[in-house]
DNA sequence: AATCAATTTATTGGATCCATTGTTCTTATC
DNA sequence: GATAAGAACAATGGATCCAATAAATTGATT
């Protein structure tokens, strides 16, 4: 699966999470394909994958939908993430860190911490910190040393709002955004040491706790029943 | 996906957890297409699908190669169902069960009650438990209202152990296997009361514990670091 | 006019074909 | 004799073709 397939794969993902493609929008396999220029097979590959993925789902007997996310799926989503790194992370402090992934945290830390020390921030500000955020929670997927864990919170990635690494701003009230993140910075100080010490228990209630915070990013708490983004 | 597609997927599924294909053995798709019979469209699809689901790997840029899981990942998969089977049963305990719910889980205890006053197990008893054990997740799976959950659940249940409703039991020792499973059905039981008294900490708590149950069942005890299955 | 049935159309699933790429075997040169 | 380069081969990815099935529209009958 290179190429056209994979690139198919993603740019349907894009349009999907972008909201071009609506919920219950229903997709042809010759529609689709025309699309974006290539033939039925890849496109068919691709509908496979986004079915497993959980953003396509078929609609009765013949042809995709587009799947409907409501508000209460999302903080399903973010639950089922939480519970997921926190066993990564209880897991990681349970074996005790390495000096290498120490190192990454510690470099996490202190990145956002000059980050934040910014009186006055930019947008770009807020996109250093998703990079930053991105690493620390890759660290501790990766960190838990088990395939096993790291497949599972790929697999549940892909749902909206789902993603460490995909955070969606308000770029209109940065410095808003900006305390937001702060807290996020916060707990992740409060988990790395947990981490450090190895305090299995707490990193892991700190990292279920830490999920919730994405219904601060994404707004979600006056969040409409249905999803239409 | 119909027809073909679907039976080389269950089909790959089955070939795999019973060892007829090695772990790191290396499949083509028209030696598969030939082996089943089909031609390499539907067992191109059925690689994707099997790759989503874990059980095939991209072996470096040819070629799909039957994954290998270690015994650490074994008992991750064992911990990733008792942390989202253990969601699952907090949510459903704070929502407050269902009638419906309720009697189901009721009537499961029951039949466990009756299963294990038999004095004299036999083969067949193994077998009856196996079903009342896969109705009782099922419930607390579904229970939780969750679509998200209910699917992040059955993502994660095609690798080897990981699945509630598919028990390996050692049939040359039925009375010993029988015991296993009773402290399986005590459980249960405290699962249940914990749900209809609402204690959503303590419902998730022992759903964790008993995932780990698995180990038992598996007689992972003293499984080798490297599974040849 | 409404409903049921039949025919036609559109869409998906499976098979085959072609091209591109990775691998391996052979040969030639150092 | 070993290594590197080139050629032959095998296998995957993409496109097209064919069959089967579901949906829709039209026509007929009540």
């Amino acid at each position: 699966m290179s190429g056209v397939s994979k690139v198919a794969v993603s740019t349907l993902r894009k349009l999907i999470s972008d909201g071009h493609l609506k919920p219950g929008e229903k997709l042809g396999e010759v529609q689709v394909a025309e699309m974006l220029g290539v033939s039925r097979t890849p496109i068919r590959l691709a509908f496979r994958t986004l079915e497993q993925e959980g953003l396509l789902e078929k609609a009765g007997k013949q042809g995709f939908v587009v799947r409907a996310f409501s508000r209460e799926d999302v903080i399903c989503g973010l639950e089922i993430r939480g519970v997921l790194e926190g066993l990564a992370a209880r897991k990681m402090a349970e074996a005790g860190l390495t000096v290498t992934d120490k190192a990454a945290l510690q470099q996490c830390i202190d990145d956002g911490d000059a980050l934040f020390a910014k009186e006055h921030p930019t947008e770009v500000d807020l996109l250093n910190w998703s990079e930053i955020n991105a690493r620390f929670h890759g660290v501790i997927v990766k960190g838990a040393g088990s395939r096993a864990i790291a497949d599972a919170i790929a697999r549940n990635s892909h749902l909206p709002f789902a993603s460490s690494d995909s955070i969606i701003f308000d770029t209109r009230h940065v410095d808003r955004e900006f305390r937001k993140l702060h807290l996020a910075h916060l707990q992740h100080q409060m988990v790395f040491q947990a981490l450090v010490m190895g305090e299995g228990a707490r990193a892991e209630m700190l990292m279920r706790e830490h999920a919730y915070i994405g219904l601060r990013y994404g707004g979600l708490f006056g969040l409409p029943e249905a999803l239409e983004s």
